[in-house]
DNA sequence: GTATTCAAGATTGTATACAATTATGTCGCG
DNA sequence: CGCGACATAATTGTATACAATCTTGAATAC
């Protein structure tokens, strides 16, 4: 646990921390898809009533990293083959058009971050801490789009790097992380440089890499549906 | 005093109905921007409780159709001058490559609603009902993506166009919005040709076409902060 | 007459209670 | 022994109650 900017003394929104909490430990894949979410359950954990918890899964069902079933209750998103492959094209479209803006944009102190980020990302694949690197490699990509300085383009991708962590919890069939490093490492210098049509190129061939390591054919879904599954199928 | 005329119609999930609603007199202009939403008033016009208002609130505050200030409730959006450009920005990103890709999916059926549609904002401008007629227009859009059979892009797109709704009303300046139809009908054709590249084309040229078509000087916003406006001015 | 303070009213944030639906487990029948 | 119906438990959907915060308005001091 490092300096983290904790000032939420305890008067903030209660909802947005449940939620926030709730976004971590899926993009840590300490929470892995299909995975039940009760109300009542969170609600403990938390110390907050189920209105609150409500709200917090309302919250992040609509960036699809929850699906709340009528009736059901809410687990924790398990993107279909068809969806992940959707994620990364969205990427693709949108991703480069951002690396381009920000490598005009880009500030020193903005250079600055993006090197923060990757150094910590190194330490936490070095601690072997997986679910750490993968979201701050995810964090990366949102502090590139934050520096194009376009919010709206930014909220889409910020969506989208969400889901991508559930897809690469699923999906995901190298080992080697270690790529995305060195990619990374190349956007930020190309992005320092100024170097627009470099930044954009290398993050268009970054997402492609990265695409390139999904195993994306079918396969039958796991736990969520296994009951209709079962049922449907009827061995 | 609780007996209620008949049945309590209420099968269905009725926080997506409320939202349904609230997001429909936005689109149609029937709601204005920076108007307060009460949670009391609305529950009594819809009669439901606060819980369900709080939740559809927060679902139309998520697509940016609604702004929720804590300890303050909930007023409809009024987006910036820069969040209008941005959401058109987006557009002109997403769109063209939506058309292009429902030109090569498109099936006769999915030609007779697009061409139904344009009927339907035909005559909903002689009717004078111009409201409906930009709802009716952006949902041309919404359609074209859903051809294109890009969920997730589809659901992006929807939320621009929602969006769009509120830039509108608070930016336009041209009164003839006959051009559109012309464009809408002119993209069809294209769509029906399976013409991926003129589709494309279209839809770029129709985004500049009405992106020239709004004001988007700054203006120091409206009714919203008025308060707080001539509180801080203290004239 | 203007400005400041403070109390009452109104509105939102959160918790709890009740209703509706779904899941589970037992009993009885074939 | 397997299957299905029913009762019970658990969970979610909705409504209401209470607490916290903000707004409003009036009374008071200057």
């Amino acid at each position: 646990m490092q300096a983290e900017p904790i000032s939420t003394p305890k008067p903030q929104d209660a909802t947005q921390k449940v939620a926030d909490a709730l976004a971590l430990a899926i993009h840590e894949h300490r929470l892995a898809p299909s995975t039940k979410l009760g109300e009542d359950e969170i609600g403990e954990i938390y110390k907050v009533s189920r209105t609150v918890v409500r709200a917090a899964l309302q919250s992040l069902a609509h960036v699809q990293l929850v699906e709340i079933q009528r009736n059901k209750g809410a687990f924790v998103a398990s993107p279909t083959p068809r969806e992940a492959r959707e994620v990364f094209e969205a990427r693709a479209l949108l991703e480069p058009r951002t690396a381009r803006s920000a490598a005009s944009r880009a500030t020193p102190r903005d250079i600055e971050i993006l090197k923060d980020h990757i150094a910590q990302e190194h330490l936490a694949l070095d601690a072997g801490d997986n679910g750490r690197a993968i979201n701050l490699s995810g964090r990366f990509h949102i502090e590139i789009a934050r520096i194009a300085d376009q919010d709206t383009i930014s909220q889409f991708i910020e969506t989208l790097i969400a889901r991508s962590s559930l897809v690469i919890a699923l999906y995901w069939r190298r080992e080697n992380a270690l790529c995305e490093s060195h990619a990374h490492h190349a956007l930020v210098q190309s992005i320092a440089d100024g170097d627009e049509q470099n930044a954009e190129e290398l993050m268009r061939s970054h997402l492609v890499d990265l695409n390139s390591a999904l195993d994306l054919r079918d396969r039958p879904v796991q736990a969520q549906n296994l009951r209709e599954l079962l049922r449907a199928t009827d061995q």
